[in-house]
DNA sequence: CGGCATGTTGCGCA
DNA sequence: TTGCGCAACATGCC
């Protein structure tokens, strides 16, 4: 379920959890999440060491080592962490685990994925893929003037560009959606036509989405999956604030739901 | 059975 | 050279 609400959720439960705890064993056998690395790193790499933090920018996790190591971990599609007891067995999707010792203190998380697309990279420095990524609208805030002058690059659609990591990290299918419908703007309208009136809708609508979605998870009880969405799954269905029903176009190749009359197509 | 899925990468083509 | 669209990845659910 991770998106930029999604990881933040995981990171503070991981956060709660191995902030200076030290790290007695790790394992991992899935060849396809340690991507690049042998399971015999992963573990070589936790084993001993104290974890300092656990941060995150966009989607992407990263566990500080007392070694300067770090592990950097991405959900994918169906990736999520857990806490488990120590002694529990692993569960099916179970790819990865880490158990620490706090004073007399024994804990374990749980790495799931089922569908395989998240990644744990184990490195010295920062990866290029963080690196990479753009603000992040939770931690940063969003600055409206480089935004407006990124979506002016182009024509490809403004949805396109906010999904974009390197433009804003953390925003994903969900969240383009949602603050488009805030915005009132159609989300296949090309970022060099948009005013400056429009661009500061789309920042406030990033803003109305992404605190609406962090109070959801925050306020879950675990992490079912809870359907709060205005159009987000809703293609078919009434649109809520005008009741026009909500349409599905696929944009790159993902799933975009809009109302016609709220997010009127411009000419 | 077919269609769809919160993400990323890499390829082929214009 | 750049920027697309689109398939692939692996699995589950409706």
């Amino acid at each position: 379920m991770p998106e930029l609400p999604d990881v933040e959720v995981v990171r503070l439960r991981l956060d709660g959890v191995l902030r200076g705890a030290t790290v007695t064993a790790a394992a991992s056998k899935d060849r396809r999440i340690l991507r690049p690395g042998a399971p015999a790193g992963f573990g070589r790499a936790l084993v001993g060491r104290k974890v300092s933090e656990v941060a995150r920018r966009g989607k992407w996790l990263r566990l500080a080592l007392g070694d300067g190591g770090r592990l950097f971990c991405h959900l994918g599609m169906t990736g999520w962490w857990v806490e488990r007891e120590p002694e529990a067995a692993a569960e099916r999707t179970e790819r990865a685990r880490i158990d620490v010792r706090r004073g007399r203190a024994r804990r374990s998380v749980r790495y799931l994925d089922g569908r395989r697309f998240g990644r744990l990279v184990v490195a010295r420095d920062d990866i290029p893929e963080w690196r990479a990524l753009g603000p992040d609208p939770l931690a940063d805030g969003i600055d409206v003037d480089r935004l407006a002058e990124l979506l002016a690059r182009s024509r490809r659609p403004v949805k396109d560009t906010l999904m974009d990591q390197g433009v804003l990290a953390g925003i994903g299918n969900i969240l383009a959606t949602e603050a488009l419908w805030h915005a009132r703007l159609d989300p296949r309208t090309p970022g060099k036509t948009l005013s400056h009136a429009e661009v500061v809708r789309v920042a406030r609508g990033l803003g109305t989405a992404l605190r609406h979605e962090m109070k959801v998870r925050l306020g879950a009880k675990d992490d079912e999956w809870r359907d709060v969405f205005a159009v987000y799954g809703h293609a078919g269905a009434p649109c809520p604030r005008c009741r026009t029903p909500i349409e599905r176009v696929v944009l790159s190749g993902r799933g975009t739901t809009f109302c016609p009359t709220c997010q009127p197509e411009r000419a």
